[in-house]
DNA sequence: CCTACCGATCGGTAGG
DNA sequence: CCTACCGATCGGTAGG
């Protein structure tokens, strides 16, 4: 399928339908609906369902790794845990506030996709999280942050950064820099040693 | 509908398919084939596929607000912002991991209920919310929190509390109390004012 | 992008 | 709790 301005009005209209109704409560001729056009033109455009939500979803998770990625190899090398979270969780935060309705696709319904790829972005997921375990273990390790379990951190922080896409509102009082930072503060602090952090954080 | 021994059946199959493919992709006969009967028997039980989600989601409502009513009364009363937040926190993951089923279908299914039920759950949602929040803003006011928004922390806390649905294994190796622990701790951390606690807390 | 259509399945009812 | 059945809708195809 070529990436046409159809092709992505369908992903838009998906995105908001699949976050409004979730992908089994949304029909293909929901989305038609959504674009004046009868259901069975949208196969001109797309293979399947699944197809459309795959994309939604696989194009996310290539923006999630890509901004991570760039967050912790950055011009100005960061050097301590507390400094390197801080970027990390800044960086998904901006992900997710820059297209809330995919990031909430992709966070919200990647159970629903075929068991192939399902199982991919489960394994994306997994190294993804691994990315925060091995900083919060470093961490801990240092002394620089708490004696915390750096699995359940992990969880907890990834997760509620996930937790954006349910309650944030882009017209709302707090900007995404605003967000960004205020997360990054919470995770930092979250897991940072009571009796105050090292030079380097 | 009578709380037969058949009913609650109806609702931990339900509650376990809702979890597992969400309420639209879960049909009724879905349902049946678990209990091993046919699709048209469970509505001898059940008046609606509907009226099964209200009745988890209604009952896992009752029990965070009794959980959070309950931490907040105690008998040894507690003063401090920073061990009620803690109380709070606690409270709330104990009720998720007391039953991770109910709790995952009532975080995550709750948008499917009809307007009405689905008005009478954002309702109480946002009243729950609120004692976070008030808590928070207490905290920050008599400056034994950082200064941090607290509409912001109270929906990220929130969250990452309700998140543990789908990460937590019970027969895993954190136990629950462990988790309501650790996530009292991260949640407390994550606000307290980084130059230390009032005697208070 | 349309009309016309496919078999399968949906939630739910009737009547026992 | 069953059989038999309802109209509606599902994702998708054929053929233009």
């Amino acid at each position: 399928m070529p990436e046409t301005t159809r092709r992505r009005e369908i992903e838009d209209v998906a995105s908001s339908l699949f976050r409004e109704r979730g992908y089994a409560g949304t029909s293909v001729r929901d989305i038609a609906r959504a674009l004046d056009i009868q259901g069975a033109s949208l196969y001109a455009h797309m293979t399947s369902k699944e197809d459309v939500l795959w994309a939604i979803v696989e194009r996310m998770a290539d923006r999630f790794d890509a901004a991570a990625e760039a967050a912790l190899t950055d011009d100005a090398p960061v050097v301590g845990p507390g400094s390197r979270l801080a970027a990390l969780v800044a960086a998904h935060v901006t992900v997710v506030t820059e297209d809330l309705q995919r990031a909430g696709v992709f966070i919200g319904e990647w159970r629903s996709l075929d068991d192939g790829h399902r199982a991919t972005i489960a394994g994306r997921r997994d190294a993804y999280e691994r990315r925060f375990r091995a900083i919060i273990e470093e961490g801990v390790a240092t002394g620089s942050f708490a004696a915390v379990d750096p699995a359940v951190a992990a969880a907890v922080i990834l997760t509620a950064l996930n937790g954006i896409v349910e309650w944030y509102r882009p017209d709302g009082r707090v900007g995404p820099a605003d967000l960004a930072e205020a997360c990054a503060d919470l995770a930092v602090r979250a897991v940072l040693a009571v009796d105050g952090p090292s030079p380097s954080d």
